[in-house]
DNA sequence: CTTTGTGAATTGGTTCACAGCT
DNA sequence: AGCTGTGAACCAATTCACAAAG
């Protein structure tokens, strides 16, 4: 048996941290336990989360791992505390401040979704280079102009940045934020960023993506 | 429809298929190397490739391979044959048509995005459940109502959907989507679908991507 | 019975080291 | 010199098998 060392907080440096795969799942599981505590289930177990996410059972007590000790043998996982200890992990245990570049289609896409404030991401400033557009009022804030960029992002403490840019201003506008003092950001224009090291970086690239579903489609066999 | 191009390749039968990972980095040399060929450059090295992408370039190399052997020794590959080899093996060197349904902000913005058709996929037909929406024309095609779905699909064989729907709706217009006849889609939507076998799913769950970057950020030493 | 937890085995992917070609 | 190709080694991630607990 594993000694637990705390009932609590492992908070071990020793533990190994989870692996990105890990991480990404955590936040399916997280959902789904939204989801059923909203039901009032207060006990789950790891066959049902990996049926609701499509995995195996172990799968799911494997990343759960991750999160100490919590499970009770032959009952499940409070749902409740499920809920908390990934929220932990995952860093959402509190809000995170998004600056938003590019105001087009994609940015009022993303500002309409209530799903991120709801998970403790806040959009708190726009910017955009198009004139005509700064000073504009979207979903209830202001665009500002790129020269802005350091003085608002400094006063909204934003750490993450969403660049839904066109693909020639994407590196540039990521060195803007990142020298605005921008932690991480969220790339949307096809392009492959070079970033400091010290900067997180999430690329979302449709066109990968979609090369990614026409290959498995091909590969798959016709039933 | 699915004819093998065995001009060069001498049909390997031990040759195994590119990895998942595999396929997302040929995606992307794909990108540069259609920059580099715009530039007039006919012959690249993986060191070029994996400097430009941020990878090592055994990594290149060992991709590559999949492609068949096209490499030459202390020259490097040609650019042409490469682009062509990887729209082979990606199943891009056709044209794919897909079908958007929910007509809302992300869709205008996908449909506004002209790097889908510039790679093979484009947008024949839309869909929305809003009646004030149907009829609408949106970047010259005209939205249609969720009942003309199987016919509309059947008429512009859409082999692919894009699903840009609220999350609520998300299951019901995957399941109507397949019953079209449609084999692949994305989906936009936070939610876990379940689809058959045959049908291939790609998610692009912003929600996920943003906890990972979070995750990312507060684990990255600062400097 | 049900369920969690976990070492061991396995599969998958990346990096290393070096042979071979230009 | 520079570059490709690849077995081997290494690392990461998943699955297996089973012990232990409610």
């Amino acid at each position: 048996m594993n000694r637990d060392t705390a009932s609590a907080r492992p908070a071990d440096p020793a533990e190994s941290r989870p692996s990105r795969a890990t991480v990404g799942r955590l936040s399916l599981y997280l959902r789904q336990l939204e989801g059923i505590l909203g039901q009032g289930t207060l006990k789950v177990s790891s066959r049902q989360l990996g049926q609701a996410i499509g995995i195996t059972d172990v799968q799911v007590r494997k990343d759960i791992t991750y999160l100490g000790n919590l499970g009770q043998p032959g009952i499940g996982y409070p749902t409740r505390d499920l809920i908390a200890a990934i929220r932990r992990v995952l860093c959402i245990d509190r809000e995170w401040a998004v600056a938003l570049v590019g105001v087009g289609n994609l940015a009022r896409a993303l500002l309409r979704y209530k799903g991120f404030l709801q998970r403790g991401f806040r959009i708190v400033a726009l910017f955009d280079a198009d004139p005509s557009k700064v000073g504009e009022r979207v979903e209830g804030l202001e665009v500002h102009p790129p020269e802005k960029m350091r003085e608002v992002i400094a006063a909204t403490k934003a750490e993450l940045g969403l660049l839904a840019v066109p693909s020639d201003s994407a590196q540039a506008v990521a060195d803007s934020l990142v020298n605005a003092g921008v932690r991480g950001l969220v790339n949307f224009a096809p392009v492959v960023l070079r970033l400091p090291a010290h900067v997180s970086l999430v690329a979302v690239d449709l066109t990968v993506q979609l090369e990614q579903l026409a290959f498995q489609v091909q590969h798959t066999d016709v039933d």
